[in-house]
RNA sequence: GGGGGUGUAGCUCAGUUGGUUAGAGCGCCGGCCUGUCACGCCGGAGGUCGCGGGUUCGAGCCCCGUCACUCCCGCCA
C-alpha cells in the first residue's frame, strides 16, 4: 500500500463498502461523544467523515488529535446507516472505520480557524495567508484561477496563437506608471526595471515575424494598490501581425465570452459586445468604463435651463458657452426622500449639491420645477421619456470638469433604486480614445493612452489636426464597470512615432535613449500590428463575484504592499548594499 | 501625500451618561457523553482595552499625539 494514501478525501463510495483504504488529510473537525468519536478528514478533493469506538486499537491515539492536524488514518470503508447518511456531503453515504492512525503533522493552535465560513481581519488572513488558503471559499477560487488560465490557454492554441516568454528584468521606460526598480550589480549606479507589461517585447516579436503571440504575463507597477488593482499582476498579453482593430475584436471577443460563458455559473454573457465611442461613453455614463447593467443614459439638458427661472444653472450657461446641464434620469426614483438622499450623497462627496425635479400626480416637484415652471420641466420629462413616480438629477457646469461626479451620480442611482439586472457579464468594447490629453499640471499635450498607439489619420492628422481632437486606434474591453482589457493599433512607422512624441513635448534624444531599440526595429520592415492585453485577475475577481483582487490572489500584498507572511519588503544587509554601490538615505523618524 | 473607518481574550464582537472585580460566542485546557456532521452538557484558564500623554476623585469610554490595519482620493500611458 502508498505511504500515504490509497484513495482522496474525496474518492470513497459505497462501491468501496468493506475495503482496506487508507486516507491522509488534515482533521478539519472533531465530534467526540465519549465511546464514539468523528473526524471529518480533508483534503485537496474533498471530506470524509472518519469513526472509531473503544472496539478500535487507535481510539486512544484518536482522542489526542486536534484541529489540523495532519494524519494517515488506515481503516475500512462502512456504509453508513440510512438515517445517518450526510446528503450534503458527496462521500456522505460511507465513512471510514479508523483501525490506525499516524500524526504527521501538529498544529500550533490556530489564529484563524479553518473550519467556518466567518469573515476575518485581511490582516490576519494575509499573515496566515497558508491558514486562509486552506478555506473552502479561497481554497475554491484559486482552483477556478487555475482552470480559467488553463481554458484561456488551451483557447489561445485553437486561435493559432503560441506562447513566447519575455524578460522580467528590462529597462526602465519614462510612460506610464512607475518602474519597480531593480539594481545592477555588474553597472553599479544602473537600473534595470521590472516589466509594466511586456509592451515593447511583443511589439518586437511582431516584427521579428512571429505572427501571433500571447503570454500569461506578470506585469509590475509601483503605484498604489486598490481593491481592482494590484502592484503586481497577470496580463493575457496579445499580440497580431497584419491585423486592423476590428480583426483584434474579432479574435478576443469569442475569447472573452467563451470563457465567462464556461465559468459565469450560467450568468448571461454579452453575445455581441457593442462599441461605444469614447466620447459616447463619457456623455452617456460619465465613465470611460460604463456597468452597462445600469439601464441609466445621461442627456444633456442645456437647453432647457437656458434663460430659464433657475438662476444657479442659466447664469452659467450663460457666461460660458462651454457649460452644459446633464440629466441623470432615476426611474422609480420619485420620492422626496430619494431625492434628498442623493442630494446629502452629493454634499458628502464636496459638491455643491444634487439638483432634482421629481414626478407626481401628473406633474413635476421640487425647487427647480418651480423655478422654471411647468413647460421647460415637461420638455424634460418627455426628452428623457419620464413618468408619475420618476425622478432626475442635473448637474451643471463644464462637462470636462463633471462627467466623473455625474457618472457616480448614475452609478449610484441604480444601485440604490435596483435598477440592475445584475446576473450577466455586460461587455462592450470603447473605441476611439484620444490619442492626446491636455496635462493641466505640466502644462503641455501629452499622450493621454499608450504612445505606441497608431493616431487615427496617421501622419497626415499629426501635421495638420488640433492634436487634442486627434483619436487613435486604441480601445478597451469593458466587463460590469471594470476595464478588463486595453489594447490598440500600433504604431509601426517610425516617422509618425517621432511627430507624435514631439507633439507630447519629448525631445528626440529622449526618444532614441528611451526607445531607441523600437526605433531601430521600426526602420527593419515592420509589420501593421495591434493587440490587446485582458487583465486575468481581473477576470476571475468577476468570476467569482468578488470585488478584491486579494480574493483571487494566492499570495497578495496589502494596501501598502506589503506581504504580510514573507515580510516584504524588507532591510537588507551592509554587504548586499556595498555589492550594489548603494547607500540608504532615508530621513530617520522619531 | 490627503481624507474616512476600525483597533477590547487566540479569533469574531458587546461594553449604557465617565463610576465596584471589563463581558458573550467560538477556540483552548479538564470532566461527562455510542450516531454526530455548527454534536450536546458541566467546569476552568486566558486581558498592557494598539501605544504615549492629558483632563478628572475616577478613563475601555472625553481631549491631544502616535502607530497599525482597512476603504477612498491623489497616482495608475
Amino acid at each position: 500500500m502508498h505511504r500515504y494514501r490509497s484513495h482522496t478525501c474525496a474518492a470513497l463510495t459505497t462501491g468501496d463498502v468493506g475495503n482496506p483504504v487508507r486516507l491522509s488529510g488534515w482533521v478539519h473537525r472533531i465530534r467526540d461523544h465519549g465511546g464514539l468519536l468523528f473526524i471529518d478528514l480533508r483534503d485537496h478533493y474533498g471530506l470524509t467523515q472518519c469513526v472509531v469506538d473503544p472496539d478500535s486499537p487507535a481510539f486512544a491515539e484518536v482522542e489526542k488529535v486536534r484541529a489540523e492536524w495532519v494524519v494517515r488514518i488506515d481503516g475500512e470503508v462502512k456504509a453508513r446507516t440510512p438515517e445517518t447518511v450526510n446528503t450534503n456531503l458527496p462521500t456522505g453515504a460511507i465513512e471510514v472505520f479508523i483501525r490506525e492512525i499516524e500524526v504527521l503533522g501538529r498544529s500550533a493552535e490556530l489564529p484563524m480557524p479553518v473550519f467556518g465560513d466567518q469573515d476575518y481581519p485581511e490582516e490576519t488572513r494575509l499573515k496566515y495567508r497558508f491558514l486562509d488558503l486552506r478555506r473552502d471559499g479561497l481554497h475554491n477560487r484559486i482552483v477556478l484561477r487555475s482552470k480559467v488560465i488553463a481554458s484561456i490557454r488551451r483557447r489561445m492554441m485553437d486561435l493559432g496563437f503560441m506562447e513566447y516568454q519575455t524578460p522580467i528584468l528590462t529597462a526602465s521606460s519614462p510612460e506610464g506608471a512607475r518602474d519597480f526598480l531593480v539594481p545592477s550589480r555588474l553597472h553599479p549606479g544602473k537600473f534595470y526595471a521590472l516589466p509594466q507589461a511586456p509592451q515593447q517585447f511583443k511589439q518586437l516579436l511582431m516584427i521579428a515575424g512571429f505572427d501571433r503571440y500571447f503570454q500569461i504575463a506578470q506585469c509590475f507597477r509601483d503605484e498604489d494598490p486598490r481593491h481592482d488593482r494590484s502592484s503586481e499582476f497577470t496580463q493575457l498579453d496579445i499580440e497580431m501581425s497584419f491585423v486592423e482593430q476590428q480583426d483584434v475584436f474579432d479574435a478576443v471577443e469569442p475569447l472573452l465570452r467563451g470563457v465567462f460563458e464556461e465559468f459565469g455559473n450560467g450568468w448571461r454573457v454579452t453575445q455581441k459586445f457593442p462599441q461605444i465611442p469614447y466620447a459616447e461613453a463619457i456623455r452617456k455614463y460619465g465613465s470611460d468604463k460604463p456597468d452597462l447593467r445600469n439601464p441609466i443614459e445621461m442627456e444633456a439638458v442645456t437647453e432647457h435651463f437656458s434663460g430659464s427661472g433657475f438662476k444657479v444653472f442659466a447664469g452659467q450657461i450663460a457666461n460660458d458657452p462651454k457649460v452644459e446641464v446633464w440629466a441623470i434620469p432615476a426611474p422609480t426614483g420619485g420620492s422626496r426622500a430619494f431625492c434628498d438622499r442623493m442630494n446629502a450623497w452629493a454634499q458628502g462627496e464636496g459638491q455643491p449639491g444634487l439638483g432634482y425635479i421629481f414626478f407626481r400626480d401628473g406633474e413635476g416637484a421640487g425647487p427647480i420645477a418651480k423655478n422654471i415652471g411647468p413647460e421647460r420641466t415637461e420638455a424634460i420629462r418627455t426628452q428623457l421619456g419620464l413618468k408619475d413616480g420618476d425622478a432626475v438629477f442635473f448637474v451643471c457646469g463644464l462637462p470636462q470638469k463633471f462627467y466623473k461626479f455625474a457618472g457616480e451620480a448614475r452609478t449610484r442611482a441604480g444601485t440604490e433604486l435596483n435598477l440592475l439586472d445584475v446576473e450577466q457579464f455586460a461587455f462592450c468594447w470603447i473605441v476611439d480614445f484620444p490619442m492626446f490629453e491636455w496635462s493641466e499640471e505640466e502644462k503641455r499635450v501629452d499622450f493621454s493612452h499608450n504612445p505606441f498607439s497608431m493616431p487615427q489619420g496617421g501622419l497626415e492628422a499629426l501635421e495638420t489636426q488640433d492634436p487634442l481632437t486627434i483619436n487613435a486606434f486604441q480601445y478597451d474591453a469593458v466587463c460590469n464597470g471594470y476595464e478588463l482589457s486595453s489594447g490598440a493599433i500600433r504604431n509601426h512607422r517610425p516617422d509618425i512615432m517621432r511627430r507624435a512624441f514631439e507633439i507630447a513635448g519629448y525631445d528626440m534624444s529622449t526618444l532614441e535613449d528611451k526607445f531607441g531599440g523600437m526605433l531601430r526595429a521600426l526602420q527593419y520592415g515592420a509589420p501593421p500590428h495591434g493587440g490587446i492585453a485582458p487583465g486575468i485577475d481581473r477576470i476571475i475577481m468577476l468570476l467569482c463575484h468578488e470585488s478584491n483582487l486579494r480574493e483571487v490572489t494566492a499570495f497578495p500584498m496589502n494596501q501598502q504592499g506589503e506581504d504580510l507572511l514573507m515580510g516584504a519588503p524588507s532591510s537588507v544587509s551592509a554587504k548586499q548594499l556595498r555589492e550594489l554601490s548603494i547607500r540608504i538615505a532615508v530621513e530617520k523618524k522619531d
